[in-house]
DNA sequence: ACCTGAACACCGTTCAAGT
DNA sequence: ACCTGAACACCGTTCAAGT
């Protein structure tokens, strides 16, 4: 709102980091679809045009944004590599939850630096276990569609998303509905949290417990 | 381009289905996100204000776009029901490869009447598997998470997309890198052919003979 | 019922100009 | 190097009006 603009001293007032904290904190609040170069600008008391010294285009904000996001994943791990592989897909699920904008933009967009190294570090901890190939290739896509489709399944049976409030009043008239009872039946069962809690964690350790296992033949 | 406007006789020029299927070409050729209401009503030969007769808002049409997808996909299944479970989900996957657009809005836009029709019939199925609660709510988000997951990953690593020709120049660049070794060497695993081909078949079958044992124990 | 143009309130981005 | 306003080429959608 009402805050210093222009230079101050002979510093910039810019700066890439506070660009991209400023929009993550905006994508938080709105959805990243409500979030324009217009608005990061006027809420950064700058110009829109002065963004562009920083950032190539939107598509290019978008980007960091995300990495930010994957920023928060902490890569060190302990244990074998089971348990590293889970600490890995726990805390990539939990940085997603954080930020649930980011998930339906985690595998569209091009990943940046720490996108790469949590990656890398997956792999990496895959191929420590000494998997046959096809194994390894498998078992990374199996945990990597799990992270994602994890968080986005428990963020559309959560809590209501600041985003799309309407789509809350569309799931209470589902229950109510007749024509699918099966779909009825599966979201109440999710509301009433008998799924949610945990499934994450489940689902997680059976593949990792079915790629050890295929390890053992 | 030059098309003929106007009524034509007393029939209406326009129709639903006319918008819908016009506006899936649009959007197999350059991608959803290029596709806005006024290319449309003008490749229709309209005017924008027209197309708002048929459809409440740009949302409302990509989710009909997004059901006319599903409504590809044929619900008919013959067999026990691992086999109808595997039908369903192959006739899902090669639908979302035709329309690859389609992909990353699948999950993210509200249902339309296919969708939720294609819903209804997979947990049909499971229902007639008898499997224990918990277990048929973790194959349906297990098949589903894998359906989404493989189709992205499939266009990811496959044929160059209309949509986004810059990223595969960055996937070039990528092999020839340095600084992530496991990320190099998965890309090029997949590049040479190694994966694609039925690895969507491969792991869907793991998942269903994981669910048939869990029943049996 | 069906169709429309003008107008409004937004976008991202190019350009030319300022310090 | 850093910042900027004006301008351009787009958006989706409201409104008031036509048949």
């Amino acid at each position: 709102m009402g805050r210093p603009k222009k230079e101050r001293d002979g510093k910039p007032v810019l700066a890439l980091e506070h660009i991209v904290e400023t929009a993550l904190r905006m994508a938080d609040e709105q959805g990243v679809a409500q979030l324009s170069m217009r608005k990061l600008a006027t809420e950064l008391g700058a110009g829109v045009m002065s963004l562009y010294h920083y950032v190539a285009d939107k598509d290019a904000l978008v980007e960091a944004l995300v990495d930010r996001v994957a920023s928060e994943v902490n890569l060190e791990t302990t244990g074998n590599w089971t348990a590293a592989a889970r600490q890995l897909a726990v805390a990539t699920h939990e940085a997603l939850l954080r930020h649930p904008w980011a998930i339906p933009e985690w595998s569209t967009v091009w990943p940046g630096p720490y996108r790469f190294a949590l990656t890398e570090q997956l792999l990496e901890v895959l191929a420590s276990a000494k998997l046959p190939p096809d194994v390894a290739d498998l078992g990374f896509h199996a945990l990597t569609n799990h992270i994602q489709g994890f968080a986005r399944q428990r963020v559309a049976y959560g809590d209501p998303q600041p985003d799309k409030e309407e789509m809350n009043s569309r799931v209470q008239g589902l229950l109510t509905q007749v024509d699918y009872p099966r779909v009825a039946e599966h979201v109440r069962y999710h509301m009433d949290g008998h799924a949610n809690h945990d499934e994450f964690g489940y689902v997680l350790d059976l593949i990792l417990d079915g790629l050890a296992h295929a390890n053992e033949n």
